[in-house]
Order: C-alpha cells, then structure tokens, then sequence
DNA sequence: AACGGTTTTTAACGATCGTTAAGAATCCTT
DNA sequence: AAGGATTCTTAACGATCGTTAAAAACCGTT
C-alpha cells in the first residue's frame, strides 16, 4: 500500500455523507450503503464468486469506490460477517424473552415461530454462513472463516439458560450444534431443501415443513433435557 | 461450436489411451484421469472457485486438453456429479446389509459405522454437496443443481424399507430427510463444525461426536417409526 | 513409408477480476 | 473567493479465467 492507507483513513471520518438525491431518499452515508448493498451480494454468492462490481452495482457506486472504504475485498467481507454476527445475536436475543415460563412444546414452537419469522425475511446471515461453509484444508480462501464458524455461538449459552438444559454437558452440546445445523440448512440453503421437498423456498408450506421437522427432532430431546433425563441408552432395554 | 462439436464427438472414441509413462503406472485413459482430478478440485472448491487449471494441474495435463473431453466447465461439473451419485448410491446400499434383523440401537448404529467408515476416506461427494448447496435465487449458476439436489435421494426409499418405517408418510419424510442434512453436514463441511467443537476434522474423536450426535438425534424417532407411534403430540400431555 | 484419424500441445483470445493512481468534483473553513 | 481536505470518477494495470484454433505429435492401417 503505497500513499493509499493515508487516504483510506482519512476516508473513514465522521464526516456527513451527500444526499444521494431525490426527495424520498434519506442522506445515507457511503460506507454504509456499501456494507448493505455487500450484504446482500454475498448474501447470494460464495465469497469468491461474488465480486467488487456487483457490490458496486447493487450500491449504485463505481465499484473503485469501495476500496477507498474498505482497502480489500476481503476487508469489506470481514466488516459483513462482524455485522450480521451482530444483527442475528440481538434478533436471537429476543426471541428468547418470556419462554421460560413456558412448556417445552410451547417454548420451543414459539421459538421457531420468531426464528423462522425474523430469518424468512432477514436471511442475509444464514445465507452467508451456509453459502461458505467449507473451505479446502490446507488453504484459508474464505477471510474471517472464524466469524463464520462463531456466528451463532452467542445462541448456545442462551438456550441452555432459558430452557434451564439440565442434562449431561456433552448431550446440552449436541442438541444446540445440531439445532443450529438445521437452522443454517433449511434457512440458509432453502432453496436446495425446498426444492427436494417441491416446495417454493418462500412460500407458508416450506415455512411449516421446518418447523415440524424442528419440533420432530429436538422436541423430544429438549424434554429430556429440561429434566436432565440420562441419554438415550443401549439397546439393552429392548432386546 | 463452429467446428468443435466434429471433432470432440471423435475424441469420445473407444480408441484406447496411450501409456503415462513409468513401468509401475497402469495405462489409463485420459478422460477418467480428467474425471479425477476433477472430483478432487470440486470437493475443494465451490464450482465457481475450482478452475480448469487446477483440474489441469492435478490430472498432469495441459488445461485446454480438458476441452477435447468435456466441451466446457459445466460438462465436467456434471459428469462428475453423476459419477459420485452413483458410487454414493452404491456404497450406501451396502451400508444396509443385514441390518433388517438388528434392533433399533445396533441398526442405526452398525448403518452409521459403516457410512463413517467410508465418508471419511471418500468425503468427496459429500463435500461436492455441501460446497455448493446455495445458489443465487434468480440465476442458476450451479450446473445440474438438480443431480445435487437428487444425490441422496435414493437413500431416502432404502432407509424406509430396511428399517421397516411405518409411521405417518410425513413423519418418515422428516427423518430420512433430516438425517441426509446432517450427513450432508457433518462429513461434507467436517471443518466447520468440527473447528467449532475444537477437534480435529479427521479425528477418530470428531467422528465419534458424530456418531454420538445422530444417534442422540435419530435413535428415538426411529424407534418410534418403527413401531408406527403417532407423532409428537402437543402439550397436553405434559401441562 | 504414406496416409488418415486421434490425441495432445501451444499460443492466444476476449472476458472478468481486484486493485491502483491520478484527476475531478465536492465540501468545509477561513 | 481561496485553499485544503475529503470523496468520487475514470482509466488502466496485471492477473486469472474458460475457451478456441492451429500445429504438432502420436497411433493404427494399408
């Protein structure tokens, strides 16, 4: 970086962005309108199929603008990831408020219900998660793949806290990192699920499928939990 | 294609392939080589990420050669796919010998030893799956995003009739798709969630999480299936 | 050896990419 | 209005990409 960091910075001040015209728009500044507008092309493509030009495009910028903000491409992905890690920590955040006075049924379909009703219409972060999970195994291609892997960290603590998870440590894990699995996928990825299922990825029917499938699954052991019933044993009780 | 559909249908001809070189090589036939070297690059990249140069690179071949086989990048992509569909539908089958006469326990847990078994050294087709489970929703830039979608659905009718699954249709939808998820998961993107647990994505401990975690989620709803319970009912049980 | 068919190599194209640097435009303070 | 700072635009670079086409190499038959 030759006399460009000395830019950079100064481009990072507080000063007030322009109006960017018309009378119905608001005055937005630059940086952030490339951050939304970042969201939303990673939000569609893998890191590395999504490019500077369709950020610059989806912003309405020339694309050498967003390097005068955010210095590399992988900058502008990292400020993307710690924003979504934000914005889905504070929605989880709420979706927790007043089950704990509820029935493992009622909590956890209340749950779903607030999950699948904020991330069917936010599904910026779910997108990006499921859309860069893997990365080869010796080369780190996808910047800040620890935020990835981190983002839904923070809703680990906050289950077993509101649903009072009694059991063994090892089984409260399992049942939060594979709630979370599905939640990545059938959000995500729903346009792979729905499509095997014949359903519109959008539609109410796709909506209820999930979360049937996620009471299916985790209603159960979500009972055993709160009681702090011993795992699921051998075969020994029914041979 | 101006001239070049004349002279690749000749280079799908049954002549056979020249020696490789060295006396402990078999001969091989260039294409299979290509088809290679492909499924391992598209189980490292998502399919806009892996090159025909890397391909190229790992088949020891001069990239624009790929041409002569396979017209274009997408050709190759789905070839490959086809070929991991039909070695997973295969191997898969296998995996549910003699489990009919086993109990619910030893069934689900021989089947998931022996997909482990296998996945583990063969994760490519998994990975595939799992690199390239999202697409834009207006664009489909993933060749044959439905052989994808359709890679384990042959497991789904197996798994019904092996274990003898007589619970509600829906209900056995939702097990045999949920399963296929975190398979899908758990082997194809084992880095994320195992850097996410600490372990080692290759460890014998990361796959006995694994192991320990599908059957902590699938055991119970497959017990029931098999003995055609209704399903999980709502509160009024608990209340 | 000649010839025709097949396979491989080489050079190059047009396209897209992330990034750089210079100049223009805009903004703010005096 | 002048001047400096900030923001934006334009042109272009070097790199990589998938693909094409021609030439070279190889192979098999006569």
């Amino acid at each position: 970086m030759k006399g460009r960091s000395k830019r950079k910075k100064a481009g990072r001040s507080s000063r007030t962005a322009r109006d960017t015209g018309g009378t119905a728009n608001p005055k937005r500044d630059t940086r952030d309108k490339i951050l939304a507008a970042a969201k939303e092309v990673f939000a569609e493509y893998p890191y590395s199929a999504a490019s500077i030009r369709m950020v610059g495009a989806a912003a309405g910028i020339d694309h050498p603008l967003i390097s005068y903000y955010f210095p590399t491409k992988a900058d502008l992905f990292e400020a993307v990831l710690e924003d979504i890690a934000d914005e889905y920590y504070q929605a989880n955040t709420a979706w927790f408020e007043g089950l704990g006075e509820l029935s493992a049924y009622r909590g956890l379909s209340l749950y779903i219900d607030r999950l699948l009703a904020f991330t069917s219409r936010h599904p910026e972060a779910l997108r990006i998660v499921a859309l860069n999970l893997v990365q080869p195994d010796g080369a780190a291609i996808i910047p800040g793949y620890e935020k990835i892997q981190g983002l839904l960290a923070g809703t680990r603590e906050t289950f077993r806290r509101v649903a009072d998870l009694r059991g063994p440590a090892a089984e409260v894990r399992r049942f939060t990192e594979s709630f979370n699995t599905m939640v990545i996928n059938y959000i995500g990825a729903a346009t792979y699920y729905a499509g095997i299922l014949g359903l519109d990825p959008r539609g109410p029917r796709y909506l209820q499928w999930v979360k049937e499938t996620l009471l299916f699954l985790f209603l159960p052991p979500l009972r055993r939990l709160i009681h702090g019933e011993d795992r699921t044993g051998p075969e020994s009780k029914r041979s």
